[in-house]
Formats: structure tokens, C-alpha cells, sequence
DNA sequence: AGCTTTTTTTGAACACGTTCAAAAAAAGCT
DNA sequence: AGCTTTTTTTGAACGTGTTCAAAAAAAGCT
């Protein structure tokens, strides 16, 4: 039944599976999304269309695995350069710019897989059950910038923060799919501006001027927190 | 050639779009967006599949009909309500909330609705070319929201605001497209929430000690205001 | 009424994503 | 080696959105 262990014995498969990908990867570039046919990948990759099915469930699937790669090669990026010591503006700076350069080869993968995103009920979307460990892996990059960090936190905020994070970088990300600036100019150029804005907002709420105007914000951030561990996407809904 | 007035000449085959608008409405309330065809669609209306495509360019294009629709009930409601005077806390209340109730009745359709808008070379997204008019329509609400309000602006950010509203309120819709909480609940409670925010934050911005925070906000504000009136999609992009 | 032009409908056809029973290849076992 | 079981591939088939030449219906014209 069970062999020995498992990535020895997927790795004839896995082989095809990578061959196809690429193949997939081409196309998309060359062509885009809409206008690569599964027929097509699979001539490409050298195997009959209908065994693209066994390596991955459908077309959306494979720009899934771009979206997995993107992250492993954003946390690699990360590892090299994140040091324990920066600030939170610089942290931060640091996690959306490099997302965005990591995925900057490909902006219609990107396109793709945004255009999933906005479907609650595909099971590819970042808010779907399915996709609930990714998305917990990508929160623990703003954790830690928000936890390691020399700078303060008011303690109710720094609760929420990091979930909040995670969807300012979304809205970044649908910021630059739509940006046709040359080479992404906007897209930086936005991050260079918002972020800072985000670390002064911070920095000022702590002020006891803004007492009440911050209990507001943190009634606000309580009620609505994603709670990114919790999302889950309805199947059906009636009316 | 040109007979009388266009509205008669093309009531026949108007008709038979209203039955074919009204027989897509059933059934994707009913089974669902991508769970009804265009064949089974147009055997309810009672004429043969091919003939759909000769009134709507698309299937998207059905949605995209219930949009417009859409927006025509919601000016529907605020000219019967959002009177000349009123704060503008009242008024984008008003806006926002009566957005969501008109659209409430089928979220399906706004389902499918917005994951065409995260594509941004659909030529129905709301950010399209094509979709100027309804843009700058929309927009429309919401400089009136600003500007017949008693509230006082600053110049610079008055002058940006209308744009920011409207992608506040696109926000809005997107959250409550993932809602699934009973009657949207927390997507009104949302609206209730953000909104006072939105209208202390404009207020406490007035204050003298705020003026470099506000200096910084107004700059971003200028680079990235959305600029409805000239947002195009890119229709292919290298690399 | 008869003829021409325009508008509307039809149904077969296309390419697509996807499924699936059957075949082939590979691996496991004695 | 031969047999069994599992993994992988095949190619035909399904239902889909959409197109299009041809047919039908309607309208316009004299």
C-alpha cells in the first residue's frame, strides 16, 4: 500500500507535473490567461490534454501553484534581507515592496489569479477555507513586523494590525494589476507614500489628543477584524 | 433608412430583451451565475440560443444590464430622499447604505458583477473605458454628497474626495459581496462604523495641529487620485 | 399588392475546460 | 520471470459560451 516516502514516489509524476507547469508558464506569458488553451499547454508539455487533469484539478489550479511559488520565493527574499532590528515603517516597506517585485515578472498571472480572488466561491479564493494555511503563512510575515519591531503599539491595535496589513498589501496588489505605468511606477510610487502614512497614522493615534478619535478606530478594527483564521466562503446562498 | 424615432423602431426586438433579461434574472437567482447557460436561459425566454447573442453581446453582458439597472434604482431612491440639506456624514450614509439595500435582493448577480470587475481587460469593468459614463454617473453622487453638504472641506481634499468616496463605496460592495452574515448585517454594521470615522477623520484633519499629517494625505492623495474620467484598461502588456 | 431592404431568429458548428472509462506504463511482490 | 496492484496517459465525449451563414419575419416603399 503505502511505499516509502511519498516525495520519492511522486517524483516520476512530479517530473510531468513540472514539465507541464512551465509549458503553462510559457503560454500564459506569451498569450496571456484567457488565450492559452489546456490543449495547448499540454501539446507543449508533450502529453494529451486530458492528463493535464491528473497534475493539476483545473486551468485555476495552475495559477494556484504560481501563487504558492510567488510566496516561497517572497519569504526567500524576505529571509535574506528582513533583520530582526528595523523599524515598522522600514519592515513593512520592505515586506510590500519586495511582494510586488517578486510578482512583477508576471503581471498576468497576477491578473488570473486576482480575478479568482474576487469570486467568494471559488475554492482559490485568498478567503477560502481551503486556502486557510496560506493565508495564516502570509499573516505571519506582518506579525512579525509588528511584533519585532522597536517601534509601540497600542496593545488593542497591535491585535488586529498585522491582519490589516495583510489587507492594505492585497489592496496594493489589486492596485498594481490594474497599474499600466511603465514598469510599475504608480504601483511603487503608492507604496512609497502609503506606507509612511500608515507609520505617522500610527504614531499620531498614540498622541492623547487622539484618545477619542482612537477608541473609535480600535471599535472599528475590533468589530471587523478578517480574522484570517476564521474566513470561510458560503457554497450556496439563497435570495 | 433612418425611420421615425428610435425608441418605437426598436420596441419589437426590445421586447424580446426584456423577456431574455428577465429569464437570465430567474434562473441566476434560482441555480446561480455560472450554473445557468445561455441555452437554458433562452429556452425560458422561448427563443432558440443564438438569438440571445443578437440582444446581449454577452453572457457577461447580462450582468452588466443589471448594473446599469442597478444604478438607475439607486438614483431612483436618493432623489426621493437625499435632500438639499444635510450633513455629510448623513448624506454618504445615506449613499452607501441605500447602495447595499437595492443591490441586496440578488448578490449573485453582483457576485458575478464583480468578479468581472477584477479583470481589469474586461471591457465591463468598472474602471474600463467603455464604462466612463456610468463611472462619471456615479460619481456624481458623491460630488453632491460633498458639495451641497453643510460640512466645511478643504479646498485640496474637497477636490479629490468625490473620487475617494466612490472607491470607499466599491470597497464596501466588495466586503459585502464576501458577507455572509444574516441580512448582511455586518456588512451594514460596517457601514455604520466606517462612515462616522470617515467624517471625524475629515474633521479632525481641520485642526491646526493636524496640519503636517494633513500636508502628507493631501500629497498622496493628489498622485493617486483614481481619476475616474481617464482610467483605461490596458488592453495587452509585455513582460 | 409586389418588391426591396432591414431586422430578427435559427440551428449547426467551433473551440474551450473538463470528465471518464479504458489502455498503457510502472512499481511491488513472490 | 510472472502476476497483481498502482500510477499515469489516452482520446473520445460532454456541456459550455459564442459565431455565423442562411432563413424567416417585419418594415419600407412605390
Amino acid at each position: 500500500m503505502f511505499k516509502n516516502n511519498e516525495a520519492q514516489a511522486l517524483s516520476k509524476s512530479e517530473k510531468t507535473k513540472e514539465r507541464l507547469y512551465e509549458a503553462a508558464l510559457k503560454l500564459f506569458t506569451r498569450d496571456g490567461f484567457d488565450q492559452s488553451s489546456m490543449r495547448a499547454i499540454a501539446k507543449e508539455a508533450g502529453i494529451a490534454a486530458g492528463a493535464s487533469y491528473y497534475h493539476f484539478a483545473s486551468k485555476e489550479n495552475i495559477v494556484y501553484e504560481y501563487y504558492l511559488r510567488l510566496h516561497q520565493d517572497h519569504m526567500k527574499v524576505l529571509g535574506e534581507t528582513l533583520s530582526k532590528n528595523g523599524s515598522f515603517e522600514e519592515k513593512l516597506y520592505l515586506v510590500v515592496k519586495t511582494k510586488i517585485e517578486v510578482a512583477l515578472p508576471n503581471k498576468d498571472m497576477a491578473r488570473a489569479l486576482y480575478r479568482v480572488a474576487a469570486n467568494p466561491e471559488s475554492p482559490l479564493s485568498p478567503f477560502s477555507e481551503e486556502n486557510k494555511n496560506l493565508r495564516l503563512e502570509a499573516l505571519k510575515v506582518f506579525q512579525d513586523v509588528v511584533n519585532e519591531s522597536k517601534d509601540c503599539f497600542n496593545p488593542q491595535i497591535k491585535k488586529f494590525l498585522p491582519e490589516y496589513l495583510w489587507l492594505y498589501q492585497m489592496g496594493i496588489i489589486l492596485f498594481w494589476i490594474y497599474d499600466s505605468s511603465e514598469n510599475s511606477k504608480k504601483t511603487f510610487n503608492l507604496i512609497d507614500k502609503t506606507v509612511p502614512l500608515i507609520a505617522y497614522f500610527n504614531k499620531q493615534i498614540q498622541s492623547p489628543f487622539a484618545v477619542p478619535f482612537r477608541n473609535k478606530i480600535i471599535s472599528t478594527l475590533k468589530s471587523f477584524a478578517p480574522d484570517l483564521g476564521q474566513i470561510t466562503t458560503p457554497k450556496k446562498e439563497g435570495l
